[in-house]
DNA sequence: TAAAAATACTCCATAGGTATTTTAT
DNA sequence: ATAAAATACCTATGGAGTATTTTTA
């Protein structure tokens, strides 16, 4: 079978037109640079050298494989390059931007997978809330940011990661039955808590309720779901909590979380980045290992 | 270093996206194709597929790779195509047409070198004079021709091969020293002995006289050169000879030959073929076949 | 539990090295 | 006589095979 080797060794010996030369440039022993174009030649069936003691010419069949290994090894060479390129973009760091109803519930799972694929990324973060994020990502001091789709910016690309449905995390009281669903109506907004402006949780829960939590209900919103999840413990009123968030958030018995009928309120967890960013494959890898990471959950 | 193993392994698995298919489908078994896959990615510095135990997919990389591997092997392709091409052009038969002044001295010796060379392609001769040559040549009844240039046949390839130089040939005597040169007017036109017409050596000697032989000589022409010497042995005549004939021609103590002062008269050797045959590159072997046995000649 | 890929190991082909011979000028 | 390529021979890398283990659905 022919081999880059072997087109390489007679690319060489095609620009010297000697032996000794041509191993010398290929850094091998000019015996084994022999071997190597004997091969070629057999796996050819074809002399492509006119041989004498001193000097030899390519012959007429030799040009032609000539310009044909040159062709395939400048495009191995482009293939390395791509690779080298590819390399180059996973080294380095990127800055990440994820909001905060995410940031403490993601990171600790995805960090170490991407630490794992990609150990030469150094992850640098930021949490803050979505406008801010898409700020700081046009204006590139952000490179990827994590949060609810859709933005609607066209100079952005979004990818979905997965879904990440809401529960209704009210207080415990031994009638209540946790398997049964609830709907829109059993709720009483007036008595929702909510976090402060600008969260797009916020924006995700007055949206369902139709904003009567708004209007009716207190205002003040919390800095953090934590602080809520300790008012819904004490009994000061309810709230929609993303299931993402409750692996860390509920571990008090005196919170129930109850799911909702179908269909059932969610919010579409994605990755973001500019269209115009040279590192799209790697944010396509990142992608994947997140996507990777909750596969059931998307399905 | 990658090789081209390793693409088409890799170009089998994209196809199946299963390790046992590939290897199957590659004629090796699994493990042997999952050590290159391994390696592949290894010298790529990048991950190419996402493996799950059932089923796995290419990455983003990986689709960039399997282009680029797709079209590498495809040249490949080409090249051995070329070579499965350029071989079968040296087998099969080609008709060779020879001059008489020529046939009974080169072929000897070419012949052998033409079998060495070329070992599957049968050689169909035929020997008669240039003009009956050029003919078959383009009508196709031959492949290639060997004679005098220049031919001035717009549609044929003429390569020359070797210079023939024209020594005179005379009845010896003990007074004559074969290293002196002869110049034209030394010569006796009316005793040069020509082959019969039609034959270009008898053009070109006749050219060399300005024809004061055919005015003043004997106008019957022999059918051979070994016919005219036997009459310059025997002291009918002189001629001019080729300096190839030389060693088949003249074994005779009564025949001496006399070296032209420069410059000397001679005739250019070469071979000639269709402009529009397809198996140039095989006349081309031949030509070099041809100049390498006559060499130093033609230097 | 079953299917698939990875690992372990063994063997052999071959690429590459050094030393030497052959060949052509 | 000299320079260059081919040959001989040896070593070691690694490609491919079989058997086995690991992994995940």
């Amino acid at each position: 079978m022919i081999t880059f080797k072997q087109l390489l060794y007679f690319q060489h010996l095609a620009k010297t037109l000697h032996f000794g030369q041509a191993a010398e440039a290929a850094s091998i022993s000019q015996p084994a640079l022999s071997m190597q174009i004997r091969e070629l030649e057999d796996a050819m069936g074809l002399p492509l050298l006119e041989r004498t003691s001193k000097a030899c010419r390519l012959t007429a069949h030799g040009e032609a494989v000539l310009a044909r290994a040159n062709d395939i090894l400048g495009r191995l060479n482009d293939l390395e390059a791509y690779a080298a390129h590819a390399r180059a973009d996973k080294s380095g760091s990127i800055r990440l931007g994820v909001i905060p109803s995410l940031a403490p519930y993601m990171l600790p799972q995805i960090l170490p997978d991407i630490a794992l694929a990609l150990p030469d990324l150094q992850v640098r973060l930021r949490e803050t809330m979505t406008d801010t994020l898409i700020e700081e990502l046009k204006r590139s001091d952000l490179d990827a940011i994590i949060a609810a789709l859709p933005l609607n910016e066209p100079d952005l690309e979004e990818r979905p990661l997965f879904i990440d449905r809401f529960l209704l995390a009210t207080q415990n009281s031994p009638d209540l039955d946790e398997r049964q669903r609830v709907q829109s109506h059993d709720i009483d907004f007036n008595r929702m808590l909510l976090l402060e402006e600008g969260h797009c949780l916020r924006d995700q829960t007055l949206d369902y309720c139709g904003n009567y939590a708004l209007k009716y209900g207190d205002g003040l919103g919390a800095t953090s779901l934590a602080t809520i999840m300790q008012m819904v413990a004490n009994g000061y009123g309810v709230t929609i909590l993303p299931e993402i968030c409750v692996s860390a958030e509920v571990n008090d018995d005196r919170v129930a979380l109850l799911r909702f009928e179908d269909p059932q309120p969610m919010r579409q967890i994605g990755l973001i980045w500019r269209k115009s960013s040279p590192r799209t494959s790697l944010f396509e890898e990142l992608e994947t290992i997140i996507r990777n990471r909750y596969r059931v959950e998307n399905t």
